[in-house]
DNA sequence: GTGGTCTAGACCACT
DNA sequence: GTGGTCTAGACCACA
């Protein structure tokens, strides 16, 4: 499915909900396609099953599955999407503050500048 | 001197550090002038003298200040500022990640790119 | 602080969740006042530290409260929530969904009527 | 017959039981007549037997209708129906538990009541 | 001290 | 089988 980097410092559970981002963004994982289960994942990846869980619950509340007890984790449409402008804003704050202290740190703004525009060419 | 979001997840500490690259690097703070002490900035911030410390020593790690031993804490020279990789791969996955979540909140691709674009402008 | 209902069919932290919703919308707790600790809380409810932190994790999302690393969790302004056009349009399916239910369970509808009208009055 | 609503948190059992029970009530199914056979239905609504025979057991509970061996389901005299207090608890704190919501979603306490006021006059 | 993450393993309702 | 909740207890970074 995907690789986890353990020795990365994002924590477990955030690896598996941007790879399922990623995949859902991609269509990889169509609308309506079946995620695999709790325990199947937390198998494959050699995790704990609630670490896995934390992830998919996070993928539903950002909008990205919906999940039934007893059935599975299911990509959802994309339609549901509807902007909300405090979440905005507050993306909006994370990045200008990121970008910010990106340019003070030893880069010159050049430099900065390239690192987001590259950040926005390769997410599309 | 400056203000800190205590709402935010970023850590207090990484918010002095931050601030104080900002100011040294657009020379607000020269090189040679001196910091406040660790006593003085954590009364100013209302916050842990422990995490004042810790931030200077940071600050002296990257090579920003330099401390003398009953003295206080010093700007240094300019050259000595060299970028690192660690710190500024965490900033550009926050970025990352915060754009992402951007075009997953209901905007268009085009929408997204503007907001970036236009903080990109903003902060010059 | 409140008291918990462990013989109810709603899980420990959703009702965790739902006593803070109502301390924080009645300002018993205002905007800015800290929430106790995870760790206290849940020696103060004998229920697990994971049981509270999920529920603070929620209170988080839901933007009632915010969450600072080594300091603690704090009541949220108000000012910060606006309207989820997507979140209230679920909503109102969810009520649409119960109160169609009520209706046929048994009550007349005037029986279902009063007990919404009830909890309208309730809750204010 | 009816739809299902497979992204809802709503057990799938659940939305049977209460689809039915809206049917009988209104007498869109009068007393005495058939109920699809449980396979029948499965099929139909392409969801598992087993959750199709829970619907049926727990409409036989709550004296909606009554089973006969090889024969098939048939709905009972009106007579019959009564009120089961704890399901109408659990719908009437997802009522509370939404309306709660609402209120805290960016809405005046106002626009909260007028939006559960229409869902009353709508659905009468 | 604080919250955040993770493991190990249990029990539940639902499919 | 599925996801959801919960306990017990560990380790981490941060204040």
């Amino acid at each position: 499915m995907f690789q986890l980097d353990l020795t990365s410092h994002r924590s477990i559970y955030q690896q598996v909900v941007d790879n399922f981002k990623e995949l859902i963004m991609t269509e990889a994982l169509p609308a309506g396609s079946r995620l695999p289960s709790v325990r199947e994942l937390s198998r494959l990846l050699s995790v704990n099953p609630n670490t896995v869980q934390k992830a998919y619950r996070e993928l539903e509340r950002a909008g990205f599955v919906h999940t039934a007890s007893g059935r599975g984790t299911f990509v959802s449409e994309k339609t549901k999407i509807l902007p909300d402008p405090a979440r905005i804003e507050t993306l909006r704050q994370e990045i200008r503050s990121a970008y910010s202290a990106l340019k003070y740190s030893g880069l010159s703004p050049e430099e900065a500048k390239a690192i987001v525009l590259e950040i926005i060419e390769e997410e599309g």
